[in-house]
DNA sequence: ATGAAAGCGCTAACAA
DNA sequence: TTGTTAGCGCTTTCAT
């Protein structure tokens, strides 16, 4: 393996020189950074990141723990967060916190002890008490993204309440006053805000909120399926139903199809999150979509500005749904 | 910062014991691997794989340079590797190489930068006269998965000829004859192969190969969108559709949704690939399915023989695929 | 059973 | 404009 050494004895040069042409970081004699550069060439010099990293006591990488990376949603939240640290010049690490905490313990000290230059976590339900405290212990720069947990740190993620309660709002427009709801996994912020606006919904329409139609789908289509399964094979069925994330709306798709119900005629269905072959899925389906690059982009843009030492006051994003207007509500 | 130094003062020891508790790398007096642990505890010390990495020479980290991370095949591809190397004690770093030559010379050479230990690519077509000997060169073990390439290195992939023969014959034996193809990005071997099938089919039943009905889809969802919107309006339309892979599908099914055209009655549809949902689209999709999971553990399998020094003769496995028989094709 | 010391390959003062 | 030198924090031989 050549290292830099080798490189500036072959150039004449001395090891500080080749690193400075390599770097840019000083001026260089156009003769020398010539016999530099071809020196390099010659040898077929790599330079060594590793190296260079404890040196310069700096990364150029950054962690993401989130969970559930075949979700589609995560999956486009993860790119779009790669897209804007890679145009930054850093390199995304992620891991898999499986939305349970001491996996995503797990995942956040292999990134600590990888010296990254910041961390941007979807923390799962407990976080405060375990992962976030130990990364802002080591001085790391941190932002949250998705979810929200009451720690002083910058976070981002998409509007919850005003869309969910838009999304059963619509429904009661329709005429529907028996309206069951797909609650996501416990514990974390979207899923409280979600329901949240759920609730408002119905109150802000006198109807009677009804323990029996809230579904706990625990985020999962699994979960969902059976839940839905079950309450929409029961007697006195209700006749529409909201979904509070994508993952759950499969769940419940699989299920009402199994039972030969049709949507919107025999139960009307909205969504939260947006899917890209939403046109695909019969019915087409009503849904609020999140803006998951400006989400990502955001969450990058605070922690680059971290990174920099910026030391502002934390900032608490939220990021506008678009509501998209299909036919499985069941208007016109 | 602590560093090990501060933890070796704290318990009244040498770094080098410090090292050893921390690694079990030999054996240490239980007494003083007491007082090292609580210095450690005591100290809040966390090591700093970076300097490790410098030291020991290798960065228990694997490199993946694949392409259109959003599409879900390659997606699951990713957290198939990615689970099946956390398994085995390492971390993936992955970078989208696009498709494109020049950005995947990026991706690789960001990775190599950080001295990844070995290294996984879904080459992108012209890979082999630039990416591919810059890593050999390195010395850095090296497996291709997805599509292979003449080069002597382990490759892993899925099965392709007899996969779409037999889609394409399935389709003969329903008594169609003008069948049209989607065929994927050109200059990679799993789009020639997969034509290769199709081909092969219509040679096998005495059909005469026509060149109108084979659509550039170039593995792109609005490639094929536009493709299929423009030879299913003209006059004189196949009766059947082909598609080489799932972002081909996608847009098969958007053009043929656009025209008002019915599947199967209109035209009947199969497709290489298989989607997670293909139980909620309209209609179920008759789908050659990859085995995402055994091609993920296969290729780490043989990167980590690689990594362990094994210099055995380069495999090149194929891992066949599944054939899901649903309704989109027309029978019953 | 433990310690001393020599690096790993690079960066960044500090000198010249 | 360039070189010298002292680390960065750890692993690992070689002694003891």
């Amino acid at each position: 393996m050549t290292t830099m050494g080798d490189v500036a004895r072959i150039a004449g040069v001395s090891a500080s020189t080749v690193s400075h042409v390599l770097n840019g970081t000083r001026k260089v004699n156009t003769a020398t950074r010539l016999r530099v550069e071809a020196a390099i060439e010659q040898s077929g010099y790599r330079r060594n990141g590793v190296a260079r990293s404890l040196a310069a006591g700096r990364t150029h990488t950054v962690g993401l723990s989130i969970s559930a990376l075949t979700n589609p949603y995560f999956n486009s939240l993860v790119h779009a967060v790669e897209r804007a640290l890679s145009a930054a010049g850093y390199v995304l690490i992620v891991g898999d916190s499986h939305d349970e905490l001491q996996s995503e313990k797990r995942v956040t000290d292999s990134l600590l002890d990888r010296q990254v230059d910041g961390m941007i976590v979807a923390p799962a339900a407990g976080s405060e008490r375990l992962t976030l405290p130990d990364i802002t212990r080591t001085g790391t720069p941190l932002v949250l993204i998705d979810r929200g947990v009451d720690i002083g740190c910058d976070q981002v993620g998409p509007e919850n309440v005003a869309s969910a309660r838009a999304l059963t709002e619509h429904l009661i427009e329709l005429g529907h006053r028996r309206i069951a709801v797909l609650r996501g996994l416990s514990g974390i912020s979207s899923t409280t805000e979600r329901f949240d606006g759920y609730r408002a919904a119905l109150a802000g329409h006198g109807i009677a909120f009804d323990d029996a139609l809230v579904l706990d789908g625990a985020s999962s289509t699994e979960a969902a399926e059976r839940q839905v399964h079950a309450l929409m094979s029961a007697g006195d069925r209700p006749n529409a139903l909201v979904s509070l994330n994508n993952a759950m709306t499969i769940g419940a798709l699989k299920a009402l199809r199994a039972l030969g119900l049709s949507i919107p005629d025999d139960v009307a269905f909205v969504c939260y999150d947006d899917f890209e072959w939403a046109d695909l899925f019969e019915p087409r389906l009503t849904a609020a979509a999140q803006d998951v690059d400006t989400i990502g982009a955001t969450a990058v843009e605070l922690l680059l500005r971290r990174m920099r030492g910026d030391d502002a006051v934390p900032q608490h994003i939220r990021v506008p749904t678009a509501m998209r207007h299909r036919n499985s509500c069941g208007c016109a």
